[in-house]
RNA sequence: GCCGGGAUGUCGGAAUUGGUAGACGAACACGACUCAAAAUCGUGCGAGGCAACUCGUGAGGGUUCGAGUCCCUCUCCCGGCACCA
């Protein structure tokens, strides 16, 4: 036998193995189990990096490792080959893409098939092949059947370099992913994929799936839900009538009733027209006649509010229905859109149709609010549920003075009549604190009362200095604005809102620390928001606490005792100055180990100051404390007193003192021995105090920092006294509903450039966008003569006028191919099911083959696509789900991110750094068996880490290799077994088969490596201990393996052979060495036969350690089967 | 700021999940072979100490017979999100 030389070997066993097919795989076998291991395909760059090895061969092992194991192992591979490098080549070389690309692909497959990596080639596919993108094409049409792909003109990402537009996951810090080119927004019509639908579904399904948290964080943080509440400020206007109301009163009503002539009042005095029909026959009303008279009752216009009231309602509707132009809001209170009762008949039922035009109604009116009491006589939940569903909006509830809005007074009713602006807010316990608003400056609201048509006024009095701030903030870039964390605004003047909680009136301010991307535009400022204070305090705006902090002590000795009651209490927090020194007074309070300030109760007809320095006095004896000032609201605590023995829930009120003297009196010595006092300066005592409830306190005696926590509420009506958490579902709910926002946006899919799959849409002048039929797919990519976009928004198709000009599929007149090509992530959102039936004509994928393979069992990829192709590929498979066109709600059981090789420096691998390993080169001086198993040692592949390639460390595993090359001729292998390499054999079988489960390939390697280590100590092994050896290396190594394998008589290829089995019982040795320990510390060993019992084992250990346990006192003994014995010895 | 993950020799990393910390590899040192070097083989290799022994898993505290592992407080590193209401 000669010198391992890989080279030869290598190319042999590579030509073989494709020579017998060997890693063809079926879709069934009979009694194996299929398994699915998927790697991310390449983009064909044209050459192979250390990255690619790490990705391909290093999964590779468990491919291998399973199909010995009997499963039916799917592991392919293809090429993501459309995309942008490809096109900027052929524009910088003038080369075609298409021969760039494949070109690349010929010279990669060869360096993949170098790897020595078990893919099925049968399977490979091309997503630039038109048999793939057929389907891409395909599938796209089916999601625009169903209203999934729309068309929109929306503000995008557009790169100026690459001239094209950009999905948001491909913009980094505001620059293009790919260039790093500033990206600026445009607006133009794009192609999206409605993955916000989804949004909901794809953080859900997360919780189900085994994946690493990680990965399963990064997800829900780029989809960015908030669940929170949207609540509607009314607006009150300084300069009269802006807005004509309309009120139509219902059956048996009267335009005269209290109530009506009420909010005429009301609104009139805010300046508004009202007009309030009296509808005929209000005793035997008919459709006909209401709706006649309250059509013409006035004109209705955009300043027109229309109100309708029960039966009103209906008639209101009905006017909506039948209007030309459309009014700003249609109000609705106690609506019937179906009467059933089952009381008695009413003479309207028959006289009215029932039958609404809900697009009509939408249509007509900007605005919808329907009223609903829950205690209502006349409207049940089933009629609201009617509602709701017909124009497709949730109700609001109201609390009515008279269930059927029929009270003198609904301020409900008057609240909900006015014009609003809509906010969003998560903290909706701070709403009673709400002094002012804060509008986005693209709100659609200014943007709307801005409009000055030369007829009328602005109803903002301030109306340039408003269009200067709004111009100002639309010059800036998001980066820009955000930049300067100096917030700026300027009041809306002339119109006011109205807090619904309170009924007060607060300002209305445009700011751009209000985004329009987020939530409706608009918020609330409260005083427990920092940045609303911030902003309200430059600006001087009034600010309203209502929230005081709540702890719960939860350490300690003072922790709450869980099922005991609380006890309530008043009290104070002193903290108290020196008479001279800048030191405060430090209070250590022994029985319950708490560092603290003065601290005790209110007694009865006492006031605070009193109350503390009574304390003060009590405590430390010092008497004459002077009161400087309260910091701030009461703080609430609740926490077990020591002495008292019982759970107490206390109310501090934080006091501030100085001594005036050193005077003090004499204390009793229980109170001496109780607190401890010592002085210290204000950095000591601000790391003294330990409890928070006093750490805030004191944080307010050096400034005055808004809270933001959550807590009990006060000033806050009905409300004041619950907790924040208790409070935020009950005042959202009555004063607004519960939304959910997310960050996500809908996945831009248009891309203006050549080399992708067009998008298979022919637009038509009447038929608008239609889906190029079925029959006509794929729809090719054309020829062209030059490939650099036009820079405008248009790719290089729009000047093929062949492929451009089209009949429309619809109607044959003359229409337009839309010439963007689909975002390269698309064709990769569904090729791991192609993968399943990669060569059929009729379908994307056979239903059957799908079942066999689908979901995927193991995903493999880099970290960089979590956000981006993962997240896509997972909406893809939702939205194919829905359509019934895959089983399975999510594309993959298991996914794991790779980690990144670094260069020999410990940097990042680059040309400019020249740390770049040429796999190619260590692979001819060392051998693809050595790179594969390299990669597999440097570090646990499951965890996302950087690895630095190590030249020295290469050279450690092609030495392992040497030795097992060698092993074959200088160990002795003999016919019988080795018994000393028994054991040891046995756990090598089971830790490298697990540890390739796991993915911990690195420990499995260091075990194979245990185990030659210790057949050459013993100079010799057994011919089956031999072979089971090999199989074992086989899947890392899988050349030299095999012709060791050959080598040692085999016919058939290693890599069909069966994993080895091992036995349970032999995993232990015969003989084991236990530590001896004395209070947990090792003092020596012991080691026996493995199968004596505890006490031989205790009587051993004892032994050892005899003379060191001579006349010592040994508590106890603790054995620990097999590992130790430790001895509890009193000193 | 919020959320997630992490920190172990000179380096990459092990540690049966609470049981002898540092497996395996690399680097380094010494020895054998050699005229010599490389390769190979052998020995050593956390720190301090002649030794007995002491200390040691980012820092500090706690629980436990026993803590890298569990609990509390803090520091730093990596990743995601972020004027997000």
């Amino acid at each position: 036998m000669h010198g391992y030389d890989h080279k030869k070997i290598e190319t042999k066993w590579q030509k073989a193995w494709a020579k017998k097919g060997l890693y063809k795989t079926s879709d069934k076998v009979k009694g194996k189990d299929n398994f699915y291991l998927l790697v991310e395909f390449p983009y064909p760059s044209g050459n192979l990096h250390v990255g690619h090895w790490y990705a391909f061969s290093v999964p590779d092992i468990l491919a291998r490792m399973m199909r010995m194991q009997g499963r039916n192992v799917l592991y392919p591979i293809g090429f993501d080959a459309f995309g942008l490098p490809a096109e900027n080549a052929a524009i910088k070389n003038r080369v075609n893409p298409r021969k760039w690309t494949l070109g690349n692909i010929e010279f990669m497959k060869k360096q993949i098939r170098s790897m020595g990596t078990s893919f099925d080639w049968s399977r490979e596919i091309l997503t630039c092949d038109p048999a793939y993108y057929k389907w891409t094409q395909w599938l796209f049409l089916q999601f625009f059947k169903r209203g999934l792909a729309y068309q929109k003109e929306t503000p995008a990402n557009w790169c100026p370099k690459d001239k094209t537009v950009l999905a948001n996951e491909q913009v980094v810090d505001g620059k293009c992913e790919r260039c790093g080119t500033q990206v600026i927004q445009k607006e133009m019509p794009q192609w999206n994929l409605k993955i916000t639908d989804y949004a909901d579904r794809l953080i859900n399904d997360l919780d189900a799936l085994d994946w690493p948290e990680q990965i399963k964080e990064s997800q829900r943080n780029w989809i960015g839900r908030s669940e929170g509440y949207e609540i509607d400020f009314p607006l009150v206007f300084d300069d009269g009538k802006k807005y004509k109301y309309v009120l139509l009163h219902g059956y048996t009503g009267h335009a005269s009733d209290a109530r009506w002539q009420w909010i005429r009042r009301e609104l009139e005095a805010l300046g508004h027209e009202v007009i309030i029909p009296e509808l005929p026959n209000t005793d035997d009303p008919s459709e006909e006649e209401q709706v006649e008279v309250a059509l013409h009752a006035t004109e209705y216009d955009e300043r027109t509010v229309l109100f309708g009231h029960s039966l009103g309602a209906t008639v209101a509707m009905k006017v909506v229905e039948k209007l030309t132009a459309p009014i700003s809001r249609l109000v609705l209170a106690g609506a019937v859109v179906n009467p059933r009762f089952k009381d008695k008949k009413r003479p309207f039922e028959k006289k009215f149709s029932w039958r609404f035009d809900p697009e009509a109604i939408k249509k007509n009116a900007k605005s919808i609010t329907v009223l609903h009491d829950p205690r209502d006589y006349a409207i049940t939940e089933k009629q609201r549920q009617l509602i709701e569903n017909m124009l497709n909006l949730k109700a609001r509830l109201c609390s009515t003075t008279e269930p059927h809005f029929t009270g003198d007074r609904e301020p409900d009713l008057l609240m909900w009549l006015r014009p609003t602006i809509r906010v969003f807010t998560t903290r909706p316990d701070t709403l009673y604190g709400g002094t002012f608003l804060v509008l986005a400056p693209e709100h659609p609201w200014i943007k709307a009362a801005l409009q000055n048509d030369g007829h009328r006024k602005s109803v903002i009095s301030n109306e340039a200095e408003i269009q200067r701030y709004v111009e100002n903030a639309a010059k800036k870039t998001e980066r820009e604005r955000q930049e300067s964390k100096e917030k700026t605004g300027v009041e809306l003047m002339g119109v006011k809102a109205i807090n619904p909680t309170t009924g007060a009136e607060i300002p209305l301010w445009v700011a751009d620390y209000a985004l329009m991307g987020f939530g409706t535009g608009a918020l609330f400022g409260d005083a427990h928001d920092a940045r609303d204070v911030a902003f309200a305090k430059k600006y001087g705006i009034p600010l309203r606490e209502t929230i005081e902090p709540l702890f719960i002590q939860e350490t300690g000795l003072d922790k709450i005792r869980s099922d005991e009651p609380f006890t309530e209490r008043n009290s104070i927090h002193a903290f108290v100055k020196h008479w001279s020194d800048e030191k405060y007074m430090a209070v250590h309070y022994v029985p319950s180990d708490i560092n603290e300030c003065v601290s005790g109760g209110i007694e009865e007809g006492e006031d605070a100051v009193t109350a503390a320095q009574r304390e003060i006095r009590e405590e430390t004896g010092y008497s004459k404390a002077r009161f400087v000032r309260k910091l701030g609201n009461r703080v609430h605590a609740k926490y077990y007193s020591v002495e008292r023995k019982k759970n107490m829930f206390v109310h501090f009120t934080p006091l501030l003192f100085q001594l005036e003297d050193d005077t003090q009196e004499e204390i009793s010595a229980s109170e001496k021995a109780r607190h401890e006092v010592s002085w210290l300066s204000k950095e000591e005592v601000g790391r003294f105090f330990n409890r928070d409830d006093i750490r805030l306190g004191w944080s307010r005696v050096e400034n005055d920092i808004p809270y933001e926590g959550k807590g009990i509420l006060f000033d806050s009506g009905e409300f004041s006294g619950l907790t924040s958490d208790e409070a935020m579902p009950k005042i959202g709910e009555k004063f607004g509903r519960l939304v959910k926002h997310y960050r996500l946006r809908d996945w831009i899919v248009s891309r203006q450039r050549y080399w992708g799959v067009p998008i298979p849409i022919i637009h038509c002048a009447t038929c608008g966008p239609v889906a190029v039929p079925d029959k006509d797919l794929p729809v090719k990519l054309p020829e062209v003569r030059d490939y650099l976009p036009d820079g405008k928004g248009k790719s290089p198709l729009a000047k093929v006028i062949k492929f451009v000009q089209v009949k429309c599929p619809r109607c044959k007149s003359s229409a337009q191919r839309e010439t963007d090509t689909l975002d390269t992530f698309v064709d990769s959102s569904w090729y791991f099911l192609r993968y399943t039936d990669p060569k059929n004509k009729k379908k994307f994928a056979d239903a059957n083959k799908m079942d066999h393979w689908m979901p995927v069992d193991l995903y493999s990829g880099g970290a960089e696509h979590t956000t981006m192709h993962v997240l896509y590929s997972r909406f893809w498979q939702k939205a194919m789900f829905d359509l019934g066109l895959v089983k399975d709600k999510e594309p993959y059981v298991r996914r794991m991110n790779r980690s990144i090789i670094l260069g020999p420096d410990g940097q990042k691998m680059s040309k400019s750094h020249g740390n770049v390993i040429d796999p190619d080169e260590v692979v001819a001086r060392l051998g693809a068996d050595t790179v594969r198993m390299y990669l597999a040692f440097i570090g646990p592949y499951s965890e996302v880490s950087s690895f630095p390639w190590n030249p020295d460390g290469v050279v450690g595993v092609r030495r392992f290799l040497e030795r097992v090359w060698n092993a074959g001729q200088k160990l002795a292998v003999q016919e019988k077994r080795v018994d000393a390499l028994r054991h040891i054999l046995h756990k090598t079988v089971k830790k490298v088969g697990d540890d390739i489960i796991a993915l911990k390939f690195n420990t499995a390697i260091s075990q194979l490596m245990i185990f030659l280590n210790a057949a050459e100590k013993e100079k010799k092994i057994g011919k089956e201990q031999w072979e089971t050896f090999l199989r074992l290396l086989a899947p890392f190594a899988p050349h030299m393996t095999d012709e060791l394998w050959h080598s040692a008589g085999r016919k058939r290829s290693v890599h069909m052979e069966s994993w080895p089995k091992y036995d349970e019982s032999l995993l232990k040795d015969e003989r084991m060495t236990m530590a001896v320990q004395i209070n947990g510390k090792t003092r020596g060993e012991v080691t026996l036969a493995s199968d004596s019992d505890k006490t031989v084992q205790e009587q051993a250990a004892r032994s050892v350690v005899a003379t060191r346990l001579q006349g010592k006192n040994v508590l106890r003994a603790i054995v620990v089967p097999g590992r130790l014995v430790n001895f509890v010895v009193a000193d």
